[in-house]
DNA sequence: GAGTTTGAAACT
DNA sequence: CAGTTTCAAACTC
């Protein structure tokens, strides 16, 4: 961090100076006995005014007053959480320190310059420790700890610091308290540097980094920015501080449960810390003189006392990390090499030591830069975001202000030009006193993970899984797929404090930013896949709606649940499409969190997804088909609350396609009926292309024929243009227009006034989406209130588990859907739509209550799989044209070009880029053979329609089905 | 557009 | 679980 240094020389000898430390062993020994506290500090190296002097009266133990020693002289620094102006304060603790008068704080102030240095304070959590506040100029506090809490006054002879044997510490459990020798308590942005090798302890509050920097010739390394929640702690201390100073580095990690994990290369980590963080404690970061010079390897938290170790020990919680946050524990192996060097050149000095010192980040880590060049080493997992930083240089990045404001930290990877990005979510502190430093610590970052808000398992279901999936759209606007539901919701904005969400650090992001970063994240996966345009690259912080798609990547996983298992041969094929494609057929699963609780498992859909290369990521994503083996819920189309699909007649096949249409029926979702028609204007489209397209669909590939294709679907993305049935209105929004394009429609506005939109009775809630264009009242359905929009969810959960499920199922595939509940009607007849089942076009069955009933299953219109169906094709084909007059002309052809053949006849198109696909077929091939898929399903639906036509007459088609 | 009807959801 | 109330969509005018 560019940051300019405030030194703070603690000096009780007057100001002592001295790179070198006087805390050799012989001093050390001198004065142990008597333990003075005038001995303990000394100063060291880059003697940097204001002078401060620490007045105490206090003289450490024996055992104390050698660990001090051994930090005494040393050169403190605390990286805190940079701010925009972050500051290092450099102390230097004195030797002697002159006992003054205390205040009624029982504290000395001093005044260092524009520091005051206050008295020692016992710390309930550091019992017998005297800390002693410091004032600095911009109102922060430190601590210097004085003394060191011995318990039960026994002691032993532990050799503590290089390889002597002479010292003595507190034996047990209290070692790690003795080796407390001094502590150092920092609050707010500054940096202590200590140059003596010398046992020192650094009281941490929230996100300071405490680097314990050797004179430079022992090499330092400096301190990594720690974040709110967690904080890496990398100090650089001399191995012998007696009398040849030997530097070895310390590095250290908080975890996300407060353990803390030494970090040094060569060397095992070693857990330093068992205790979990707690809220609210003030955090001491102390550090042992390791005996050994360089080497701890094979040093473990157990053996630190008996064995030379180099060790910080941080006492106390930093921050609570949210759960499943977590700075994996990290072993610095020395050698390896698969880390990411900090690339940016805009690094302060601090983080580029890292860097530049060649520690090595241990596999499967990530060293992490932030903004302002603090480096923090993240577990891939704990990477919430990855992208190429949009429109900024990658040599830039770092410094830009927007990826400052945004939290973004730039990282390096292995293989990959330029910076990548990762944004570490900021933490959100559950107390106030967290919130307080996050105002001065806005660049406190924590490796937080998105978190459901409950721990129960099906809070899972509430978070944000009632959204639509969202998709690109060729114009480049986000918009919600139909009836996916959200895995996370982008962001909780009016979050309420008792949220599990915490509110952002330092910027705007909230911890409802974690949802976001996520969805994002995934949302950037799929522009990158799809060769993401500039438009595409906005910024980490677009505040679009985003939602997890599954991408069969390895590291694209859904938040709420496992990836869905694609095959890896699907993948690479994917990839490989996207590599070398413009034009590129994409396979997505769209896992949404179940809303019905953890038993069941989350939706799943399987989409092709086209992209193109010049265009502005994904252009085209279609259903293909639900889970494996089971029949897809369909699309939430007008119908109300729970229904899956205003389904109209499903008819049966002509012959020739009668098996095949049958076994598509399986799987596929009907489409409603504007897209139905629409779907049907698409195909005459096709067929009056048809001619063209036989001739030249072996040649022809998806990328040619997409740069044809504005108007009409044709071989190139047909097969998309096919499901992306042109809107019946020009929808008002882009979500609208996706919605068509993907085969859905828009679901009705509701109206509510009264439920807030959050109960069932709405019908956008009940199916699980955020309201959006309706015309209800104090609607809490939206992303604003997402809080109580998850609660609501709850409530219902908990009322029926079931509540969110959907009402009409089949009950194996291939059966007649059904109403799963039934319907309880009493004056309608069940032949209006208050009916449910009535509604969802589908007979009412045992399941059902109602009296009077007359939705009978023969009645034609709600026979799905009657042998009616070119009848009821041609019904329906009457009444598309009234709905749309222009659109057909000749209904006697689309007695055989219904709904359930142009379905079918895509479906088995994109049976063949599946099975293609799973084969990892050549995209090229794929192409082939899906047009000749598709020539064959229109030579047979003509040559069928032919031969029925001379034989049967046009209006009685049904004849012509048996 | 207002009022009525209806049945599911919510409540008791 | 049954009865009642609430609610919003469907429906009618």
């Amino acid at each position: 961090m560019a940051s300019k240094q405030q030194n703070l020389d603690i000096d009780d000898n007057g100001g002592g100076c001295d790179t070198n430390i006087d805390m050799k062993r012989g001093y050390l020994e001198k004065k142990e006995p008597s333990a003075t506290t005038n001995e303990l500090l000394n100063t060291s190296g880059q003697k940097k005014a204001p002078i401060v002097r620490i007045l105490e009266n206090k003289r450490l133990t024996a055992p104390m007053g050698s660990a001090l020693k051994n930090i005494l002289g040393e050169t403190v620094r605390v990286a805190t959480a940079p701010t925009k102006t972050s500051s290092t304060t450099e102390i230097k603790i004195l030797n002697k320190l002159q006992a003054k008068p205390l205040n009624a704080f029982g504290n000395v102030p001093v005044k260092i310059g524009s520091t005051t240095i206050a008295a020692p304070t016992t710390s309930p959590k550091n019992i017998g420790v005297k800390m002693t506040p410091i004032k600095t100029a911009d109102g922060k506090v430190l601590y210097l700890q004085k003394s060191l809490p011995v318990t039960g006054g026994t002691t032993s002879k532990v050799p503590l610091v290089s390889g002597t044997s002479d010292r003595l510490l507190p034996t047990g459990s209290n070692i790690r308290h003795a080796i407390l020798s001094k502590g150092v308590t920092l609050s707010g942005t500054s940096t202590i540097k200590s140059n003596a090798s010398s046992l020192s302890s650094a009281t941490v509050r929230g996100l300071t980094a405490v680097e314990m920097a050797k004179p430079a010739a022992h090499g330092s390394t400096n301190a990594v920015a720690p974040s709110a929640s967690s904080s890496l702690i990398k100090g650089t201390f001399s191995a012998d501080a007696v009398s040849t100073p030997v530097a070895t580095k310390i590095q250290v990690v908080r975890t996300a449960d407060g353990k803390l994990i030494k970090l040094n290369q060569g060397s095992p980590s070693v857990l330093l810390n068992t205790k979990p963080a707690t809220l609210g404690v003030r955090t001491s970061v102390s550090s042992t003189q390791p005996a050994m010079p360089t080497s701890v390897s094979g040093n473990n938290a157990n053996k630190v006392m008996s064995k030379p170790t180099t060790q910080v020990i941080i006492k106390g919680p930093l921050k609570q990390l949210p759960a499943g946050s977590s700075l994996r524990p990290i072993i610095n192996n020395s050698g390896s090499s698969n880390k990411a060097a900090i690339s940016s050149s805009s690094a302060v000095a601090s983080t580029t030591i890292t860097t530049s010192a060649g520690s090595s980040i241990p596999s499967g880590k990530m060293l992490v830069q932030s903004s302002t060049g603090k480096q923090i080493v993240v577990a891939n997992k704990d990477i919430i975001k990855l992208w190429p930083m949009p429109s900024t240089s990658t040599t830039t990045t770092t410094t830009n202000p927007n990826a400052a404001a945004s939290g973004l930290h730039a990282i390096q990877l292995p293989g990959k030009s330029g910076l990548q990005y990762v944004r570490v979510l900021p933490n959100n502190s559950n107390n106030s006193s967290a919130s307080n430093e996050t105002t001065t610590s806005p660049q406190k970052v924590s490796l937080e993970r998105p978190r459901t808000t409950s721990n129960n398992s099906s809070a899972t279901v509430s978070v944000g899984n009632t959204t639509k999936i969202v998709m690109k759209t060729t114009g480049g606007s986000i918009v919600p797929l139909p009836s996916m539901q959200t895995l996370v919701p982008r962001r909780t904005p009016g979050a309420t404090p008792n949220t599990a969400y915490a509110k952002p650090l330092g910027n705007s992001s909230s911890l409802d930013g974690a949802h976001k970063h996520r969805l994002s994240d995934i949302n950037v996966q799929i522009k990158q896949l799809s060769s993401d345009s500039a438009s595409d690259a906005g910024a980490p912080e677009a505040k679009k709606a985003r939602y997890v798609i599954s991408m069969p990547h390895t590291s694209m996983t859904s938040t709420t649940g496992p990836a869905p298992a694609t095959a890896p041969a699907a993948q690479k094929n994917m990839q490989k499409i996207m590599g070398a494609r413009t034009t590129q057929l994409q396979r997505v699963t769209v896992q949404g969190a179940n809303m019905t609780g953890s038993n069941n498992p989350p939706t799943r859909k399987v989409y092709n997804l086209v992209t193109k290369s010049d265009a502005n990521g994904v252009k085209y994503m279609i259903c293909n088909k639900g889970g494996e083996g089971k029949p897809r819920t369909v699309f939430n189309t007008t119908m109300r609350r729970g229904y899956t699909l205003a389904d109209s007649k499903l008819r049966r096949p002509l012959a020739t396609q009668q098996a095949r249409l049958k076994q598509m029926k399986q799987h596929q979702h009907r489409l409603m009926l504007p897209a139905q028609l629409k779907q049907r204007q698409q195909l005459q489209q096709l067929q009056k292309h048809q001619s063209t397209i036989t001739k030249s669909q072996q040649q022809q590939t998806l990328k040619s024929t997409a740069r044809q294709e504005s108007k009409i679907a044709i071989p190139s993305k047909p097969l998309f243009d096919i499901l992306k049935p042109p809107p019946l209105q020009a929808p008002a929004s882009g979500a609208a227009a996706a919605l068509d394009a993907l085969g859905g429609s828009r679901r009705k506005h509701c109206n509510c006034s009264k439920s807030q939109c959050l109960k069932l009775y709405c019908d956008c809630f009940a199916n699980g989406e955020f309201c959006q264009d309706c015309t209800c009242k104090d609607c809490f359905n939206n992303l604003d209130y997402e809080v109580k929009r998850e609660e609501a969810i709850r409530n219902c959960l908990e009322r029926n588990p079931s509540a969110f499920k959907p009402k009409i199922t089949a009950p194996n595939s291939g059966d007649i859907r059904l109403h799963n509940k039934g319907c309880n009607c009493k004056r309608s007849g069940c032949l209006k739509n208050y009916c449910e089942c009535y509604e969802a076009k589908i007979p009412c069955s045992t399941m059902c209550k109602c009296v009077g009933c007359r939705n009978m299953e023969d009645r034609p219109d709600v026979d799905m799989d009657s042998m009616d169906s070119l009848v009821d094709a041609k019904l329906q084909t009457n009444k598309v044209k009234d709905l749309n007059g222009t659109y057909l002309q000749d209904n006697r052809s689309n007695v055989y070009l219904t709904d359930d053949v142009i379905e079918a006849t895509i479906m088995c198109m994109i049976s063949r880029i599946v099975l293609h696909e799973k084969q990892n077929l050549p995209i090229e091939d794929t192409e082939r053979e899906v047009m000749e898929e598709l020539g064959e399903s229109l030579n047979q639906i003509i040559t069928f329609a032919k031969e029925k036509n001379d034989t049967f007459h046009t209006d009685d088609p049904k004849s012509t089905a048996a």
